[in-house]
DNA sequence: TTGTACGCGTTATCAA
DNA sequence: TTGATAACGCGTACAA
């Protein structure tokens, strides 16, 4: 059942039935009237390949994430997709893994399909050598790119993103105005969100004139499902003498590690160790005392990512980077003199 | 720069071009190697709407899942799309929600885009009004559907699951053979699958010829963000007299609101209390103490589903339904009286 | 308001 | 081993 079937049954030339199908209102009522019945008594749909080939779109934008079952990277697919499903658009997901090979791969393999747009959840595909973001700036030449969690400076790229760095930096004064010293900060990652989340960590020593101790800042190398391995790496860092009184960490999942290795040594949380975690995950009501953490806003920064992404296809000027404030969310593991917000 | 200009540049038709570029062996060597260098020259890629309008598909496959920012769904749309993309397909993702009628009109968004096959994640879209899966069978007369976690009996329609009834009665009977009497059951959802955990968790009783009182069968009507939500149910319910020396639950989450009861009021788990949740997830290990749950090996049914998916495509005949085990995991919050195996 | 005819870029069939 | 050409099904100038 095709275009030809339907004029033949309506009695009318294919020209008309594009033009019934596509609304256009040059067309006599009774006409598209009757066009319309054969159609849907047909249940004729348009073939969306013809339809792709003729206008060099299927209305199709790739997203790329490293990996989609990460709580905050899935939440991200989640809510752009749903956004783009309501402009109507349809995603083609790709979960690239963390290797730069495999991940030009797929960039290459949504641009053979003819992808409208983009999408870069998360900063893990910009390297800090930027001759090596080559591959990038290449596909912003054909369609736009958007970065989600990353920011690069270029024509056909937008980035949107939230000021890891401040947010952090305002974690970290947090712990230092109530009385820390020795802060543990712990990450897992150097993508370019990552050194932004440590660069804030280092500011708010500088901002209070205080000396910020390089010992302790430390990298876990494991998965985000092994909190048992962050509770050992935690407890090794105190057997080889680290004391310290914060734990400040670049994810939710390092921060309930913390929280086991206070539980189980008798450490009282937060007099004694104060926990900040980052991300604002489910991981933050699923302990006890349940977790203070950074939020940065994930809905409304895929909306806006969303919203740009359209204008952009549609022609329009859009801002080419858009930042949001993070916000950090008192809970129990943190001492709040100002004011004890409960959520 | 498409195939006429390649075949120009290289002196030869767009038959032969056409040859080179899908690895055709009726090429003169010679041919076939000036034809590649120049296509490499000028970065020509086949464009993939008229490869598709000429073929009648443009190898993608469609992924439905209600909310791909549940942590399950997630796990399982991430290991479905890696495993398709190695087979050479890329995926269309669309989160339906929950809603009957969003999720009819993202399954024909689905057939209009003309996947090669559809795959349904989860027991959301099935319902037990069996008239009411039309929409399904409809489908599966174009394309086939594979089923997650769900089962319907059609031509064209394929289930991988995993035995919930069978998993929760084991967990049940584990309980029960503890020396537990009174289980409270936990759930949130009245899908395919949530059925059968619970169907699974009445048959422990009548193994042990012992009364399942339905009294203590309860639904959660909450997100599974809401872990606190979770514990004043689970307040509220002894608060009205209720006495329960263990918790089974359908989902993680819930089980986890169970440790936060417990611990909140002194009671002690295992001995007091006894807790599964169910699907093994990383909340597991987030809580003090480590969750026992049940695991229903989400990475090998993926794994399964793609085989079978790529099997039919390819014109195989594929078994209709694939059934696996699941497997209670025993952690901190149960007795196991057998084997105390550790992860 | 409607119809004709061509272009979109492939693949596949048939003939050479 | 190669080439000419007809599909594939739609949108759209252009003509009427």
């Amino acid at each position: 059942m095709n275009i030809y079937d339907i004029s033949k049954l309506a009695g009318v030339s294919t020209a008309t039935v594009s033009r019934v199908i596509n609304g256009f209102d040059n067309v006599k009522p009774a006409t598209r009237d009757k066009v319309l019945s054969i159609m849907a008594s047909q249940g004729y749909t348009p073939n969306a390949f013809a339809r792709g080939l003729g206008l060099n779109t299927m209305n199709s934008i790739g997203i790329m994430c490293a990996d989609s079952s990460d709580m905050y990277l899935a939440k991200a697919v989640y809510y752009i997709e749903r956004n783009l499903r309501e402009e109507g658009y349809h995603c083609i997901l790709t979960c690239t893994g963390y290797n730069r090979d495999s991940q030009k791969e797929a960039l290459s393999s949504l641009l053979s399909q003819h992808v409208d747009c983009i999408i870069l959840v998360g900063s893990t595909f910009i390297d800090k050598d930027n001759k090596k973001n080559k591959y990038i700036y290449d596909a912003s030449d054909s369609i736009p790119i958007m970065l989600l969690n990353a920011s690069l400076e270029h024509k056909g790229i937008y980035s949107i993103l939230c000021d890891d760095s401040a947010a952090m930096q305002e974690a970290t004064l947090n712990l230092l105005d109530n009385g820390r010293k020795d802060i543990l900060y712990l990450f897992n990652s150097y993508s370019y969100s990552a050194e932004k989340k440590k660069s804030g960590y280092r500011s708010a020593f500088e901002l209070r004139k205080m000396n910020c101790d390089e010992r302790y800042i430390h990298y876990f190398n494991g998965s985000s499902q092994d909190i048992e391995g962050v509770y050992n790496f935690i407890s090794g860092l105190a057997e080889k003498g680290l004391h310290f009184d914060a734990v400040l960490a670049s994810d939710d999942f390092l921060a309930v590690g913390a929280i086991k290795y206070a539980i189980r040594n008798g450490i009282k949380i937060p007099e004694d160790l104060s926990i900040i975690g980052y991300n604002n995950s489910v991981l933050t009501n699923c302990c006890e005392p349940e977790l203070s953490s950074v939020d940065n806003h994930l809905e409304v920064l895929c909306q806006n990512l969303v919203r740009i992404c359209i204008g952009t296809l549609s022609g329009q000027s859009m801002a080419q980077q858009t930042v949001f404030r993070g916000e950090l969310v008192h809970r129990k593991t943190t001492i709040n003199k100002s004011n004890d917000r409960e959520e």
